[in-house]
Formats: structure tokens, C-alpha cells, sequence
RNA sequence: GGUCCCGUGGUGUAGCCUGGCCAAACACGCGGCCCUGUCAAGGCCGAGAACGCCGGUUCGAAUCCGGUCGGGACCGCCA
């Protein structure tokens, strides 16, 4: 008998019982009791109880984690014995031949145990790492998920389409991984930040409705739910509009929310306006799961005797405040700490009140300032005065910590939401005009008359899909309109070899016809993160990367031999040592 | 580029703030012995770490300071 076919361990149940079974598994535990050992056999589908008499001989060779074949009858357990605590737990199977196939060392951590062991060791050992249950039962997931949305879009008359990974800088942002060419020294490839241009091109070749489960690489810095490569669900249809892409997305979660978890979300997801999300929740991916709604107190505070806000509103920053309900109870230390995390995303501080900022304060602003943040008797309001994006980004952080140190997170629900609509334009560093999204994101045309007065008030036809503060993807229509997106050029005053060089191929493409179309591309890593119920992008990715962006099993990045350098033509310059 | 946290036997932790009682404790694992029904089996015995690395302070450092390496969280970055 093959130990293919042979049934799983962890799928024996009492109906089985009086049947002959060969097994193959890992040993998972061993309880010895001398002249009878019982093991708990585990293979990918779970463990059974193994019950072996007369086994002196290899008693002292069973060691946790070796490979194990068993041949023995399944039997219902003794009366009294059975194990409620495993799904096998009615049944066991006696053992009248057993062959150790392959033996165990001590592994570098227990699998079994319930504790995570070190990250570095995880990552290190990831091979054994992913041996244990729960690991295994992410794999499982992730695969599920792809299954599921393959189904879903396959049902909606979407084919996927392989697009290469060996490809060109592309127009999006991010840092590209360059591959060297051998062929054409001094060339290089890039790999593909996302398929962006190429399923644009696909719409251009008729294609309607395409996905695909796409690999996706872009070489920035880490964070827990960052990876430098990472996989999207790359949608783009042809002839849709808006609600088209909501639609179907909201279609593929709720799906997707049903089958695995069982949980039915409720459809439309609210949309929420991005300047308006920044403004209340301090960020562009909200965790609605608590309410702590922030406030401007920029009108209340532009005259008040207090400098600091004063000097800040003078100079275009903003006030913005969040009360914290029944902080009065708040230990200074708490609030030191808090502190603490408005410095570490660089800001200057935070003032509460009441607290010492209350003698700067008119009687009159200390009422508009809790009439505006609904402050009542025991509430504490925190209040950050600064630029108005690292304010937004400190109140968010902020509000993020007071609702984890209050525990008002409210566990167990999914807040869905769509930001949209977004606009066009950014301002850059330099307080210089740049788009948003990408350049082909299509504008609001009723609001391109005043693109010249207002261009931030541009609204665009972009959108991201947020949940319990992860965004889970984000995606636009597109222009198709050549005069559209020669204008949408112009604003950003792009020089036109500019233009040529980085978007000529998808400019020229849309000479031949092109359907109006858009898209969308959800992050599965993050979707099931989601599902899986962790907040960590590594617990659902095989084999991740550290931080520094290491493979630590594998010894990546590593040097290569000069006649591989010598072949691509490609010399390494160390970088400077700071001199001692 | 920056801020913060962590680094103690094979593993997970305690000790570190308030140096000496710490060649370092506990649990699991590991080795040996006992035990026919356990399921984190149990009992007895035993081996195993000079506390990431380098340097400094001190009569004395796992404990204080500086640097460095590694892991992690975050800001910047990431349409």
C-alpha cells in the first residue's frame, strides 16, 4: 500500500472503526508508560492517537518529530478515554507494526507547542516553522482564498492572463528591483511593482476582463504587513464604470467572508470621502471598529492667547483634537507614554486639557473646544498643533493607542469601506503639483473646468478598499480620452520625452481603439492576514523575508561569484565606510 | 535616514531598573531508570548557558555606559 493513498491521521473518525489502516505521520508526542506508549501521529490533516504494547525495542527510537509508518486496526477508545479535545479523540489505532522511516534530532523548537517561538528562529528553521499546525492551517487558507477568488472571477467571464516578470521600470512609484541583462550590458530589467501598464494594454487587446493572481515587487521598507514581494489580485474590466468595480469586489469579499468564516457582510460598503478621512481618523485607512472621532480646532483657536496653537494656525498648520472619554482617569504616566508615540511619528508633542495648557485658554475657547471635540465632564482632550499632514498622522497614531489602551476596539467585527472619491492631484515635497494615484487615473470631468483655480479639489475616479484600518487595495478608472489625458500631462507639467520615454507604449496603444476601462487590485497577503486572524504578514507568506530584507533559511541576499558579475557587466562599488 | 523595544542552556521565560547573595532560577525538551490507558501522562536521577559580540566604568557587571551585529514595531518611504 502506498502511503499516498493510505487515509490521513487526522481524518479518522469512529465510523472507521474496525478497519485496517496503514498510517504516515510525524510524531507529535510520545506518552511512554513502559509497556504501552502512546503517540500522537501527525500528518497535514491532524494527529490520532497511536497505541503500541510489546515496543521496547523501539521505545527509545521514537523521538518527537521522526517520520513514522503504523499498520494497526482503528478501534474505539476504551470507555472513558475517549479525548473531546481532538477531532480523532473517539478513536485510536492500535499499532501491530511499526516502522520508523525517518528519524528526528530535537528540533530548534517545539512544534507543538502553543507558544511562538523566536522570530529569528522561525524564519531560520521556516521548513519546521510551517510544520506546525497553525501554520500549516495558514497555508491551507491562503490556498482556500485563491481557490475561492479564482472560482468567483472565473464565474464573471474573467480569464487570467500571465504577464511577465522580467519587464520595464514602470510609471508607478516605488523603488524598482533591477534584474541585469547578459545580453545588452548596461540593461537592466525591472521586476514589475504591478502588472499596471500591461493589463491596461490588455484591455487595448480586447481582452474585457482579466485577473490575475500576480506576484508583485517593490523594493521599500519593511512593515508588519509589508513584504518586498507580495501578491495581488490584479483586476481590470473593460466598459465598467464605478459601481461596476464595487460591485464585483464587494461580491468577492462577502464571499469570501461567508465560505471561511462563515460571516455574512453586509453590502454596499460605506464610502468615505479621503479628505474627510483624514480629517476624522488622522489616516487613509480607518479602523472603524471604535468611534474617537477627531476634530479641527483651527476656527476656535486662530486668536487665543495661547502661542503654541497660535503660531501653528498662523502658519498654515492645523489644530486637531480627540477626546478621549472618561480620560480624566488617565495616569500622567499613560499620558506621558502617549506622548512618547506622537514624538516617535515626529511630533512635537501633545497638550491635553484639562492639564496645564488650561491657563492659555479663554473661557470662551475652553467651551468652543468641547462643544467641537463633544467632550463631556470626564473626557480628556489631546490636542496636536502642527503641519497638517504629520498632524493627521499623529492624531491617527494617537487614536489608533488610545482605542488599544481602552480596549474600545470592538473584536470580532469587519468595518469595510471604500475611499472614494480621492482627487487627482498631491502636493509634493516642494509644494509642487503631482498625481495622486498614477497619471492615467481618471479626473471627475465636471470638476476639470476648475482645474486651474482649485486643482486639489479635483475629484478622481479612484478608490481604496479599507478594512479595520488595512487597506486592502486600491484601484481607478482610467483615462481613455486622448485630450483628457494630454491635459492631465500638461497640469503636471510633464515634459513631453518624459512622457514618451515612461507611458509611449500604453499612449500609442490607446491610439487603436481603446474601451473605456478600469480596475482594481486587491493585496491577498493582507486579505489573509485578515481571515487567518493575525496582524502579521509573515504568518501568511511561506517564506518572508526579515525586516532587512533577509532570507535568513536560505542565506539571501548573498555575493556571487565575479564571473557572474563579469557576465552581466555589472562592477560592485562598496559603499563608503563613515570614516572612524 | 530616524525613533523605540528585544538578544540569558536546544526552546520559552525569570533575573537587569535598585551592580556583589548568579559559573545564573523555572518550565519544556534532551539522556538514564521505573511504570499497561495516557493525552501538556507521572515519578526519580542526570547533562546542558560564563548571559549576541567588542570596548569602557568599577575592587567587582548578565545587571551601568558606548559601539557593533541580529530580530521586531513605528515615522519617513510605499499610486
Amino acid at each position: 500500500m502506498s502511503g499516498f493513498t493510505a487515509p490521513h491521521c487526522g481524518a479518522l473518525r469512529a465510523s472507521d472503526e474496525g478497519h485496517e489502516v496503514d498510517l504516515y505521520g510525524w510524531v507529535a508526542r510520545r506518552r511512554d508508560h513502559g509497556a504501552v506508549i502512546f503517540i500522537d501521529l501527525r500528518d497535514r490533516w491532524g494527529a490520532v492517537q497511536v497505541v503500541i504494547r510489546d515496543a521496547e525495542t523501539l521505545s527509545a527510537r521514537l523521538r518527537l518529530e521522526s517520520v513514522v509508518r503504523v499498520r494497526g486496526k482503528v478501534q474505539r477508545r476504551p470507555n472513558g478515554s475517549e479525548n473531546p479535545r481532538m477531532a480523532t479523540g473517539e478513536v485510536e489505532v492500535v499499532s501491530d507494526d511499526l516502522e520508523i522511516l525517518s528519524e528526528s534530532q530535537p528540533t530548534p523548537f517545539p512544534i507543538e507547542d502553543p507558544e511562538e517561538p523566536d522570530e529569528k528562529n522561525r524564519l531560520e528553521y521556516r521548513y519546521l516553522d510551517l510544520r506546525r499546525p497553525h501554520m500549516t492551517k495558514m497555508l491551507e487558507l491562503r490556498n482556500k482564498v485563491n481557490r475561492i477568488i479564482r472560482d468567483y472571477m472565473e464565474e464573471r467571464e474573467f480569464i487570467e492572463v500571465e504577464t511577465p516578470i522580467l519587464t520595464r521600470s514602470s510609471p508607478s512609484g516605488a523603488r524598482d528591483f533591477l534584474v541585469p541583462s547578459r545580453l545588452h550590458p548596461g540593461s537592466f530589467y525591472a521586476l514589475p511593482q504591478a502588472p499596471q501598464m500591461l493589463k491596461q494594454l490588455l484591455m487595448v487587446s480586447g481582452v474585457q476582463r482579466y485577473y490575475q493572481i500576480a506576484r508583485c515587487f517593490r523594493d521599500e521598507n519593511l512593515r508588519a504587513d509589508r513584504q518586498p514581494e507580495f501578491t495581488q489580485l490584479d483586476v481590470e474590466m473593460s466598459f465598467c464604470d464605478e459601481e461596476d468595480v464595487f460591485t464585483l469586489i464587494e461580491g468577492l469579499f462577502a464571499q469570501l467572508w461567508q465560505k471561511i468564516l462563515g460571516i455574512t457582510l453586509p453590502v454596499p460598503f460605506p464610502r468615505l470621502d479621503i479628505k474627510e478621512s483624514y480629517l476624522r481618523y488622522g489616516t487613509d485607512k480607518p479602523d472603524l471598529r471604535y468611534e474617537l472621532e477627531i476634530s479641527d480646532l483651527g476656527d476656535a483657536l486662530r486668536e487665543t492667547r495661547a502661542e503654541i496653537f497660535r503660531k501653528v494656525l498662523a502658519g498654515g498648520g492645523v489644530v486637531r483634537a480627540l477626546s478621549v472619554p472618561n480620560g480624566k482617569e488617565l495616569a500622567r504616566r499613560e499620558l506621558d507614554e502617549l506622548v512618547t508615540v506622537a514624538r516617535g511619528a515626529g511630533g512635537q508633542g501633545l497638550a491635553w486639557l484639562p492639564g496645564p495648557m488650561e491657563k492659555f485658554l479663554s473661557d470662551g475657547e475652553m467651551s468652543d473646544v468641547r462643544r467641537l471635540t463633544g467632550a463631556g465632564e470626564n473626557d480628556l482632550v489631546l490636542i496636536v498643533a502642527d503641519r497638517r499632514r504629520k498632524a493627521e498622522t499623529v492624531m491617527g497614531l494617537i487614536r489608533q493607542e488610545v482605542a488599544r489602551r481602552r480596549k474600545l476596539v470592538r473584536e470580532g467585527e469587519w468595518k469595510f469601506l471604500w475611499i472614494n472619491p480621492t482627487y487627482l492631484f498631491e502636493e509634493d515635497d516642494q509644494g509642487k503639483l503631482t498625481y495622486a494615484h498614477h497619471p492615467f487615473t481618471r479626473p471627475f470631468a465636471e470638476d476639470m473646468p476648475f482645474v486651474e483655480e482649485r486643482p486639489y479639489d479635483v475629484r478622481a475616479h479612484a478608490y481604496d478598499i479599507v478594512c479595520n484600518g488595512y487597506e486592502l487595495g486600491g484601484g481607478s478608472l482610467r483615462i481613455y480620452d486622448p485630450a483628457m489625458q494630454e491635459r492631465v500631462f500638461q497640469l503636471l507639467g510633464m515634459p513631453l520625452e518624459t512622457i514618451r520615454a515612461r507611458f509611449g507604449t500604453l499612449l500609442e496603444a490607446f491610439t487603436y481603439g481603446v474601451p473605456p476601462h478600469g480596475g482594481i487590485a486587491p493585496g491577498i497577503d493582507r486579505i489573509v492576514m485578515m481571515l487567518g486572524g493575525t496582524d502579521n504578514i509573515r504568518d501568511v507568506i511561506a517564506f518572508p523575508k526579515t525586516q532587512s530584507m533577509s532570507d535568513l533559511m536560505l542565506g539571501a541576499p548573498s555575493e556571487v561569484d565575479s564571473e557572474q558579475l563579469d557576465e552581466l557587466h555589472v562592477k560592485v562599488v562598496p559603499p563608503q565606510k563613515a570614516s572612524s
